[in-house]
RNA sequence: GCGCCCGUAGCUCAGCGGAUAGAGCAUCGGUCUUCGGAACCGAGGGUCGGGGGUUCGAAUCCCUCCGGGCGCGCCA
């Protein structure tokens, strides 16, 4: 099912072409329709400020009221559309057809689990890579924002026909897995009773201890190191490979699962990404040495400075590595787009990233990176301090053994991107009115109860009418599944999920006030029929809703 | 100092250049002998951080100031 509001858009682009062949409007360039949803009911469905927009274009003296009278006796015809108005200074407000509205919730119930689905990709394969915090210890909330993000993106843009991969990058090389090594490393030298110092800068975290007492346990001493000599990689490794099974099985708690975890590491094979990236990038002219170093010549793609690709002492930075794996993706796999999803932290990262990506001869529009802000960890009033110190961390397991997953994820979810968030851990956890996690789920609940009353009653959705579907409520309640398929376009163009729970809860209140007003089972067989096809159809589609948030839909609650 | 993000109701946040700026929670007041009350209806509450500008029209775009967060590494 197409959305309704391209299809208007379609008859209004329609119209304006008819009207300008007849003469009634000049031939400028039209502006888009870009229909919306007017704030208040007496402006109808949609509202389209298409004619206030032509005026302009079409230079002074066009009067927009005539100009939307003009479009509107063009308007080809259309069983969605019941009444077109012309309001205020030129406004065009279309009302739907009421039986054309009653008629949406069969095809609702038709379309299924697949209510919602979109052919905006038409099978382009999209990349989206979200968290690959460093395996050097536990992941916290803040990831967890970043995976609920991630998780949600893929899933919408899978709707929308895009082929999706999920992927983690694992930075299992570089100088801080060398740090992380050196800690483990000295941990595990004084339960072998050798004497050790962690290094000062060092991984602080009693899990680090308790990772090398796991390593020690399973090991005992044969891992050791002649005295003085430098900690073994194979230390490092497993602390590493352990880190990364924790990493994934607190991310699947979160319901988030990744198609692919990609190695640093194996960028670094011989003849690998990193030397065939390195070498396209120095014929491309890009490279240039100095003061000992290897440098992006970044400034001729117009960036504030340079970046160091090879250190002084010969080993790749971190944006070395980051741009052999983007080759990877795009001139390798061969995705059209990437999505990558970053911290606050990573902003400066962001425009020589894409400087980069330039540079290997890639359009930067198809990366496009995504910033959300940071989290403050709150219990009440109470700041929970975030700090790396050990003992500190809140992990992101932590807070879903606490508020659980659903909740987890709507919250994170709710705020957009941009804004920095509060997680009150006491209101997300709290079930109750307070909480709208469960106003949304417990509509679902509440439809499932009623399926099954139906059920007990022998009334049956099958064959009913839903023509019978008259009621404002009821009305109210088909215009709001209608807009799903708009969301998911949306949320494709723009990758704001937080879009998501605001439109579950105005679903939910929609079905909320449909179940006050209208009674669904009753002596009217006809009429139960009719309106059990409603139910049936607002189950599919806030069960979508919450299938696309990663949140589970229940039956009972 | 420079860059990015934020500042909207008591609190947490939506708001796609358009019409009288919205939601949840909180506060106050109502609804229900029947399908799930974790519900529904209503009320109060706003100099959209301040000031300029563009526009027929600005919370939204531009400039500037104030306040907060994050960056500005041969860290990742």
């Amino acid at each position: 099912m197409a959305g309704v509001r391209d299809e208007l858009e379609a008859l209004l682009t329609e119209a304006v072409r008819r009207a300008q062949e007849g003469g009634v409007v000049p031939p400028v360039a039209a502006p888009p329709p870009q229909l919306e949803r007017p704030q208040r009911p007496e402006h109808g469905d949609y509202a389209s400020s298409l004619a206030l927009r032509l005026a302009r274009a079409a230079g002074r003296g066009a009067n927009p009221q005539a100009l939307a009278r003009a479009i509107v006796d063009h308007l080809p015809a259309h069983p969605a559309v019941g009444a077109v108005e012309i309001a205020g200074p030129g406004f065009i407000n279309v009302r739907l057809a009421e039986p054309w509205l009653a008629s949406q919730v069969d095809a609702i119930i038709a379309a299924g689990e697949r209510f919602g689905d979109q052919d905006l990709g038409r099978g382009r394969r999209v990349q989206v890579e979200f968290v690959s915090a460093n395996p050097t210890g536990p992941i916290h909330v803040g990831n967890g924002r970043g995976a609920v993000f991630g998780s949600t993106i893929a899933a919408v843009l899978r709707a929308a026909g895009y082929r999706v991969e999920t992927e983690y990058y694992v930075n299992d090389g570089g100088s801080q897995i060398a740090l992380f090594t050196a800690t483990l490393y000295a941990h595990y030298q004084r339960l072998c009773g050798r004497e050790a110092e962690p290094p000062a800068e060092g991984y602080a975290g009693e899990y680090m201890r308790e990772l090398a007492a796991r390593i020690h346990a399973e090991q005992g001493a044969q891992l050791l190191a002649p005295p003085g000599a430098s900690p073994p990689d194979e230390i490092g490794l497993r602390g590493v490979r352990t880190l990364v099974d924790q990493i994934r099985s607190d991310l699947a708690e979160l319901r988030v699962r990744y198609d692919s975890w990609y190695s640093e590491r194996s960028l670094y094979a011989p003849e690998g990404r990193y030397e065939q990236a390195m070498r396209l990038l120095h014929e491309r002219g890009y490279v240039t040495e100095r003061e000992g170093a290897t440098w992006l010549a970044s400034t001729q793609l117009g960036e504030d400075k340079d970046n160091v690709l090879v250190r002084r002492d010969g080993s790749p930075t971190y944006f070395a590595a980051d741009i052999a794996y983007h080759y990877d993706k795009f001139l390798v796999r061969g995705f059209d787009t990437v999505v990558d999803i970053w911290g606050a932290d990573h902003q400066g990262h962001v425009s020589r990233m894409r400087a980069a990506v330039d540079a290997l001869g890639v359009d930067p529009e198809r990366l496009r990176v995504l910033i959300y802000q940071l989290v403050t960890l709150k219990r009440g009033q109470e700041v929970v301090r975030l700090s790396k110190r050990a003992g500190d961390i809140i992990t992101l397991r932590e807070v879903l053994d606490e508020v659980g997953a659903d909740a987890c994820r709507f919250f994170f979810l709710s705020r957009s991107m941009d804004s920095q968030m509060d997680f009150d851990l006491e209101l997300a956890k709290r079930q109750s009115n307070e909480n709208p996690v469960y106003y949304v789920q417990y509509a679902h609940a509440r439809i499932a109860g009623i399926l099954r009353t139906a059920a007990e009653r022998g009334a049956t959705p099958d064959r009913g009418d839903v023509q019978l579907l008259r009621h404002p409520a009821e009305l109210a309640l088909v215009r709001e599944m209608l807009t799903l398929p708009e969301l998911v376009e949306r949320v494709t163009q723009t990758l704001e999920p937080h879009l998501l729970p605001h439109y579950a809860m105005e679903l939910a209140t929609a079905f909320h006030a449909f179940y006050t007003e209208c009674r669904v089972v009753s002596e009217d067989a006809a009429l139960s029929s009719a309106r059990l096809r409603l139910t049936l159809a607002a189950r599919i589609a806030l069960a979508r809703v919450l299938g696309l948030m990663g949140m589970s839909a229940p039956e009972r609650m």
